[in-house]
DNA sequence: TGTTCAAGTTTGTCTAGGACAAAATGTTGA
DNA sequence: TCAACATTTTGTCCTAGACAAACTTGAACA
């Protein structure tokens, strides 16, 4: 039997979220313990990633949160079946996902590696690392992996990224990027990844790594001279908090440095938020810097 | 002014803690928006921070939550000078604490790149390293270097330390050991460089990252058949957490799996807990192996 | 002097249900 | 088809009371 505290962690609900459903929608139902407090069983645990998951293709919940579970996991199987005849068919994944769940560590690493070294950094990160990470979040929400496999895979793609990151060039680049997360967002995956692909993209990177608090994040910018700042948002985030953060960021940051914000939350944000670029994937980091490196040809410092 | 929610990201001090210092202790003592809302002066989040470094040594809401800020600080000013005592100042520490001040990245990068080379990796992370680590969290007590500056340089030992870990050999070592944090403790340095001493005296390494459940690091174990199970805990961790926390695994983990506890807090614990070795510096880590491969030898499988 | 145990205090998390603003959706008219 | 307005949905914030776990204190004992 799980806690409030727990649930919140696990699904990324907030307690008042958690609560809220429970008196609209009845569901989740968990019994009482003797003090009155909640305790929920493990399978509505897993109701509600399920729904967590719905949420995020933007379903509301007034929709979903009182549809039986063998509904939700129908219709779940469907959407899945569709995006994946939707990219590139297989491919390097499930070998690398076969090899991550038999353990074998090194095994797996050599074949990032080779992939990495076959298509590019780039490349590599679009059409092998993204697509991977996407299905292990699918087969963590259906339970297939434990966070020991998540975190196993994790650490070899760091290892790669840092080495592809270390053998670019340092000096003298453009733009500046500084690159961080926000207070609360302590994915790395998505900040290195987006730091591998800005470096061979030819910006010059300095990465605070993850959770720098906004306020120190506007003295680094102006200390470091950045002419941009990059902010990785994972898919867990949620919109609001992740747009609340941001807008916070622009008001207090110099006016001269660009906001830029990535992540697989801004296929769910609608309302453009002024002063921020938003890049809800890898791809739109190209056009993003041809863009930067037009207007500063133009505007000459 | 600052809402509720911001104060939450930016502290990590819960939305119903600051509603209940507030009523107990009468701070923060936020200003009310026309519709009833907390609205947070940013001199208060200044002094929650203050206030939450002194949670973090052990200190308890009650005495210092309603103490006026000019106390704090000069209580802090105190703790500071008598940490800085302990440490006699070394050689190429003030060149890179000066570079990191001035965020001259790439020079310091270049320095410490330079200086691991000249010594070898070991003696590297014990001569330079860890007095500058030790070094820099006493900077920070002090307030004399940001989170900034701690996250920049913590990047740069980062990216040093996977290179060096990345050229060496991984296959068929011995012993194999499997290295993480346990959930709560997300501080990396000190695994990298558990990971990476490891590495270069001839262990096989297969590193979790940071936080991972106790109940997933006794499968891991089992899964990827490790001899050893190495945990890393930071100086700013209570002895009292990492004991119960390492006790904890030691009960579930299996028997013929050995469990090694690192870091600076066990300088401060006495008691020694059965079935785990702790290793209060990185200098414990060449005896403990030489241990190991004798016992190893005696007793093959 | 140091250790152990019980009593007392401090502290964070949980509860309930009401209120409200922002976002999403539905409806109307140009 | 698009803009403007009305309605519904939804998450966050509010107050104030309760309680258990964690910590401190003090007494009793080795």
């Amino acid at each position: 039997m799980l806690s409030i505290a727990t649930i919140e962690r696990e699904t990324g609900l907030s307690k008042d979220t958690l609560r809220i459903w429970e008196r609209r929608y009845g569901f989740p139902a968990p019994v009482r313990l003797d003090n009155g407090e909640r305790a929920y069983p493990p399978d509505q645990l897993e109701k509600l990633r399920l729904i967590r998951r719905f949420m995020d293709l933007g379903h509301r919940p007034g929709k979903i949160v009182a549809a039986p579970m063998h509904e939700l996991t129908a219709r779940m199987f469907e959407i899945d079946v569709a995006s994946r005849s939707n990219l590139a068919p297989a491919g390097p994944l499930p070998a690398v996902l076969q090899l991550l769940k038999a353990h074998r560590v090194t095994e797996m690493r050599d074949h990032l590696a080779q992939d990495m070294m076959r298509l590019g950094v780039q490349r590599f990160l679009l059409e092998t690392v993204a697509p991977i990470n996407a299905e292990i979040g699918r087969a963590w929400m259906r339970g297939e992996i434990s966070i020991v496999e998540e975190h196993l895979y994790s650490e070899q793609i760091q290892h790669l990224l840092r080495q592809a990151i270390s053998s670019t060039t340092h000096a003298g680049q453009s733009p500046r990027v500084l690159l961080t997360t926000l207070s609360g967002e302590e994915h790395q995956l998505g900040l290195l990844m987006a730091h591998a692909f800005l470096s061979v993209e030819g910006a010059q990177c300095i990465s605070l790594g993850v959770q720098t608090p906004a306020s120190d994040i506007v003295g680094a910018a102006r200390s470091l001279q950045a002419d941009i700042v990059g902010l990785s948002f994972s898919e867990a985030m949620q919109p609001r908090t992740a747009c609340d953060g941001i807008a916070e960021l622009r008001r207090h940051l110099d006016r001269g440095v660009e906001l830029w914000a990535g992540g697989a939350v801004w296929q769910r944000v609608r309302k453009a938020i002024t002063g921020v670029r938003m890049l809800a994937s890898l791809a739109d980091i190209p056009p993003a810097l041809t863009d930067w490196r037009g207007r500063a040809a133009g505007q000459p410092a």
